[in-house]
DNA sequence: TCTCGCCGTTTTGTATGCAATTCGAGGAGA
DNA sequence: TCTCCTCGAATTGCATACAAAACGGCGAGA
């Protein structure tokens, strides 16, 4: 019964979409990043058709952009598309908890607590918090037991760092934790529209602390003054 | 400027998955279909390496299911996961009805309009009056301009056909054209809210017009009683 | 100095070949 | 007759080979 290979899934393709989407979301390649079929390939022990399979499922999800003849990159969405995106993510999780609200098992809340106080846990490192407080979303979805809901849930919680890495402030703390609380107890306490509303505010919140700040002007004369100083052009 | 090739896309890989898509939505390859890579590849003109690319497109967008070392066939939902599809359709276009409404340009109520007239033309037959019906509501989603929903209503949109295909109700018209019209009303005067209730209420209908006639036990019924009668018990 | 075009290198696009797995049809044994 | 086994055919999993396209450097010409 014991498997042979390292884990899940089917064969190795799944295996390469795996390390390459962990990579991804680990900010190990940013967006942009070049993916050549080769060296992945090379430095993974498959050959390019299996990469291939991977960059393909991967374009789908939205993480990889495939331009034809032209190789792979790390998808670089515009500001726009970020916005856009939570605006969905929105939709989708309203759903979520209004599905959920007043109907957590305790073994459901437990697993939350419990992520939660990881959270807690490692509110100090930038990585792992950004990986955990997008797992707090992926965990609710999970728990609705609605298929397509699970799956648009987490392709958005996946390229919402990708969002946050492109135009995310250095230091925002993408979820308050304190705001996951709240939303669970809320969802415990069978609450559905304030459970809602704290949902929408969360997001919101991401959206406009996180990302608006100010807008790709500011970026565009950010990135400038730095050359400004270089060239000596004040 | 004119384009060599039929279609839009890349290569010839998309081509393929457009292809099969098609004859997937058309009902032409119905739910549970097998999907042999050779034959396919034999018959479009094009080696098993494309096919298998179209294939793990399309698996991605849940159109197609790919068994490990068992070949792909047409998915095939479960009567729960067109449930679950319906509620998360639900809370995707209410999105985009609140994006829409009081916005439409009068170029793109044109184009709905026309739409409708045709979906009015074609109402009597009933492979296209599906598709058309599919058609009205990712014309409303492309004109959000909001990539992910875009994409997602897509996707949704073609699986309810499958779900259709396999627990709809012979005659049941899934999208009373009425219906698109008055929502199209609606969304032209600004109406948000009675325009997410009426989208509401159209995409409950179809859930319960075509699909919830009568939860699988009645189909166990009907089938059972098919096979007793053909054994002479009862 | 700047631009354009040529050509070698690198990377992608696609087909094909071989190994591994599954499926199904007999056939032996009970 | 039923079950289980074996073997061949069909099909997938994966690697590799070759063709085509894009990238980059270099030199000619303005």
């Amino acid at each position: 019964m014991a498997k042979k290979e390292s884990e899940g899934g089917g064969g190795r393709a799944q295996a390469v979409h795996r390390v390459l989407k962990r990579a991804i979301l680990d900010q190990a390649l940013s967006p942009g990043s070049k993916l050549p079929e080769d060296s992945i390939g090379e430095r993974l022990g498959v050959s390019r058709t299996l990469v291939r399979e991977a960059l393909v499922r991967l374009s789908e999800e939205g993480l990889v952009e495939l331009r034809p003849n032209r190789g792979a990159v790390v998808a670089r969405p515009t500001l726009e598309e970020g916005r856009n995106l939570f605006l969905t993510r929105m939709a989708l999780e309203r759903l979520v908890v209004e599905t959920l609200s007043g109907k957590l098992t305790s073994e459901q809340i437990g697993i939350l607590s419990s992520h939660i106080a990881a959270e807690e846990a490692a509110k100090k490192e930038r990585a792992p918090s950004i990986r955990l407080a997008g797992e707090f979303h992926t965990l609710l979805a999970q728990m609705t037991n609605n298929a397509s809901l699970i799956r648009y849930v987490n392709e958005l919680v996946a390229r919402s760092s990708l969002i946050l890495a492109l135009y995310g402030r250095p230091h925002s703390s993408e979820c308050a934790v304190s705001e996951h609380q709240e939303l669970l107890d809320k969802l415990i306490a069978g609450k559905t529209d304030e459970a809602a509303a704290l949902m929408a505010h969360h997001l919101d919140s991401v959206t406009t602390r996180a990302l608006l700040p100010t807008d790709g002007d500011r970026n565009i004369k950010e990135v400038l003054s730095a050359y400004a100083v270089a060239e000596g052009l004040a």
